[in-house]
DNA sequence: AACGAAGTCAACCGCTAATTT
DNA sequence: GAAATTAGCGGTTGACTTCGT
C-alpha cells in the first residue's frame, strides 16, 4: 500500500537511545541558555529531538548533582516511608532525595522494594486487617474524602516545593511514629 | 557454550495542570 | 474567558544485561 500523502512531510525526530554527542549538544546549550522552552532547546540546539525527550534526559541524567546508581539503607529507608505516606508520587518522593529523580526511585521501587515489600507481606499475618495499600492511599484519600477537621492536603503540610525546608530530620521523625498508633489515629479521626 | 528467563533501567507515551497568548 | 502551548507526572515499554540451567 502506498504512504498516503498528507501535506508538507513531517520531520522524524530521534528516538530511543541518546548519543554522547546529543548530550554534549544539548548540556552546552542548557548552560549557555538556561532550561527553559524544551521546544526551543531541541531546535536551537540542533537535536532532532522533541522537547519532551530532552527534558527528559536533562532532568534524569545529565542535570548537575546527579547521583547515579547504589542507593543507600538510608536512601531506600526514606523511599519506603515516603511511599508509604504519599503512595506513587515519584516526583515529591525525590524530591526529599537530593540527586535522586523521579524515574530513578520509580524504577527502584519497581524492580528492588515492591518485591520486597511483597515478601514482607507473605510472612506477615494476613489478618492485620488495617493494612496500608500504598498506591493511591492515604494522603490522597484524605484530600478526596476530606475529615471531620477538614481536607487535608499533603502538598500544603509538606511544602514541597522549598527543597529541605523542613529537613529530613523532622520528615523521618514524622514517619517514624508507630505503624499502630498511627493506624489508630487514622480510624480515629485523621486519614494519615 | 548456548539458550531462555528474569531483572534492570533509559526512554517513550498519554494524560493533566499550569502558563501564555 | 477561551484556546493554544508548554511543563510535568506516572505508567509502560523495550533493549540490554545477568543469572540459572
Amino acid at each position: 500500500m502506498a504512504p498516503k500523502n498528507d501535506g508538507p512531510a513531517k520531520k522524524v525526530m530521534n528516538k530511543g537511545a541518546w548519543t554522547a554527542e546529543e548530550d554534549q549538544k544539548l548540556s552546552q546549550y542548557i548552560e549557555i541558555h538556561g532550561a527553559k522552552r524544551w521546544k526551543t532547546i531541541a531546535l536551537k540546539a540542533g537535536l532532532n529531538r522533541c522537547g519532551k525527550s530532552c527534558r527528559l534526559r536533562w532532568l534524569n541524567y545529565l542535570r548537575p548533582n546527579i547521583k547515579r546508581g547504589n542507593i543507600s539503607d538510608a536512601e531506600e529507608d526514606l523511599i519506603l516511608r515516603l511511599h508509604k505516606l504519599l503512595g506513587n508520587r515519584w516526583s515529591l518522593i525525590a524530591g526529599r532525595l537530593p540527586g535522586r529523580t523521579d524515574n530513578e526511585i520509580k524504577n527502584y521501587w519497581n524492580s528492588h522494594l515492591s518485591k520486597k515489600i511483597n515478601q514482607n507481606e507473605k510472612t506477615r499475618e494476613p489478618s492485620s486487617a488495617h493494612e496500608i495499600t500504598p498506591q493511591k492511599t492515604d494522603m490522597e484519600g484524605a484530600k478526596v474524602s476530606g475529615t471531620s477537621e477538614g481536607n487535608f492536603d499533603v502538598n500544603e503540610f509538606f511544602d514541597f516545593t522549598v527543597e529541605g525546608s523542613y529537613g529530613l530530620d523532622w520528615v523521618n521523625k514524622f514517619l517514624e511514629l508507630d505503624e499502630d498508633s498511627w493506624l489508630t489515629k487514622k480510624g480515629e479521626h485523621c486519614v494519615i
